[in-house]
DNA sequence: TTGAAAGCGCTAACAC
DNA sequence: GTGTTAGCGCTTTCAA
């Protein structure tokens, strides 16, 4: 059996108001009363029951976190930054990851609302985009104190790094470094304002931005060095002169040196590649990566202070807020002066 | 304000009971009343009260898993797969990430008995070892429903990987392609049973165990590849001679062939290499790496079923179970023929 | 400073 | 089939 507060004030001989109010430290307690409470506390190893609390208070201190899976170290990186600074301030994480599909999506925060969560932390960019979805889910998320990491969702606080800034310094990187002929492989979501970014730094030094060398997968596919891998054979193929490739992100950028190894093409001698996100392997893989760098620490923790102010001050100013992050190009080995 | 219950019923016209007699379809409800709740309930946009069910049920339909972290993808991967199927199974995860701490460690264990989850999955290994702290938290571990994974704590029940047989093969592939003299370089905890294996290949073989050709770091250092590239470097500067190395996780093996290709030195020509845990990298980097695979998905899912068992018969038998995972041995680049 | 009692929102006997 | 009622384990008035 349980042991409730009842035994524990029948132990120290009071009434289970003054054992809460041990509990609660606020009121106050004559000093003698409340060593017995704490003994009997002690003696018979009592935990209060945080789901009768919770009925009452009102809080359930625990926020949901969704994010579209694990296994992308960007994401595992934000989980476990704000799982570990929520924890300093009492609160538990309940962790989704959607795999990308917009039912669990749903369901998730449905399930959030239902487990009266405090708050939620919503990272799943890549579903955004299909309307109908979007509009109940927004609306949803914005019955709960919520702050959107990345999609920057109207109506709900939000923290975003600054993709097209990042790209737009990566593209013009090579530019400085003499490159004239710049190829692009993507996806679309996130990377949309990457292929922005670029196209902006293209356009900034009147550079034709040859559709030629774009090379455009889906969500589903970019997320693997395969895509990066054969957009990078196809591109060769294609015949197109170029001296340097942006890709949108890291593993794609890999799949690209793989590729272009393969046939000889030495990086960055011959050709110059650019990654995206500033992923762990990306400084030791042969030759480590240019790539830009997104604060994943530096916004977990921002998204988890926005959120706790929400949920300290339900009524506070209602209009959103949007921090946006500089997202920072870190030079490697794998471009260099255009040949 | 919330919905509740009573405002459905009062809506609906029928008392609380036949209301949370269609929410939980259990007993039968004439069909027309139950129109009218369900039409009210849809009205109203009622959410019933987790907590408040939680409470009277007696089960929060909630997990805890506790990873030393989540940067590591290992464990990454491992909270995805255990969220995923729990999820299938209507219950919610709250991950907790240690950083090491075996402070956090305990008092997450605390939360998880306070928060009343039904069940917790305990992934970390790496603080056993310290023996007070380890008896404690075995006890409280004991007092919730647990399945630990890795580390196979005894009277609990387990899902582990078989690193010692996975360790060996790894060794004897190395002897099988003509390698005599064979460095090691690992951790303590995890790769205890990596070295071990180690040392078991060399004996199966006859081959001397050389403590001159053995680089142990701590659990901190040896998460990054740099401690593999500072123990291969002094490797080489020993002086002592040997054509492969057998590294206790796959961020050594790439820092110590790093260190070989700053000296010039060729992998697999000169000297192979082989890793451990088979991370998403493993494939990608040039040479690919041999590595040891540990089944993560299916442990991870192994985990979820011994828990789900556990907690739906809290007094099966009490005998611990152990399921041991076989590693396998992946062929890459990284290894080839003795010189 | 303390105790009695009224709930929080729900489920589960137990009646009708 | 459906309503009444008694809790689940706690916090919080309100009195004493």
């Amino acid at each position: 059996m349980k042991i409730t507060i009842k035994d524990v004030a029948t132990e120290a001989g009071v009434s289970i108001a003054t054992v809460s109010r041990v509990l609660n430290k606020k009121n106050r307690v004559k000093q003698e009363t409340k060593l017995r409470v704490q003994q009997a506390i002690h003696k018979l190893n009592f935990q209060p029951d945080h789901t009768a609390r919770s009925m009452i208070m009102k809080e359930t201190r625990t926020v949901g976190l969704i994010v579209p899976n694990l296994s992308n170290e960007y994401w595992a990186l934000l989980a476990e930054v704000i799982q570990d600074k929520l924890w300093e301030h009492g609160y538990s994480l309940i962790v989704c990851s959607t795999n990308k599909s917009a039912d669990k999506e749903m369901a998730f925060v449905k399930s959030f609302t239902v487990r009266r969560v405090d708050g939620v932390v919503f990272g799943s960019s890549t579903l955004f985009g299909s309307s109908r979805h979007d509009e109940q889910l927004a609306n949803m998320l914005k019955s709960l104190p919520t702050v959107s990491i990345d999609p920057s969702i109207s109506g709900l606080n939000s923290v975003v790094g600054d993709n097209l800034q990042g790209a737009t310094d990566a593209v013009e990187h090579l530019i400085g470094l003499g490159h004239r002929r710049i190829a692009y492989i993507g996806g679309p979501t996130v990377s949309k304002q990457r292929e922005l970014g670029y196209r902006n730094a293209m356009m900034n030094h009147e550079l034709p931005v040859l559709e030629e060398l774009i090379k455009r997968g889906d969500d589903n596919t970019i997320a693997f060095s395969s895509f990066g891998y054969h957009s990078m054979l196809s591109l060769l193929e294609s015949g197109e002169k170029f001296t340097a490739v942006f890709c949108g992100n890291d593993l794609i950028a890999i799949g690209a040196i793989r590729a272009l190894e393969d046939r000889r093409i030495q990086v960055p001698a011959d050709i110059s590649v650019i990654g995206y996100d500033d992923i762990n392997i990306a400084a030791l893989y042969k030759p480590s990566l240019t790539t830009v760098r997104q604060p994943m620490r530096e916004m977990g923790s921002a998204a988890v202070d926005m959120l706790l102010e929400l949920i300290q001050c339900p009524d506070g100013n209602n209009v959103p807020k949007k921090i946006v992050y500089q997202n920072q190009l870190v030079q490697r080995e794998s471009s260099g002066p255009a040949r």
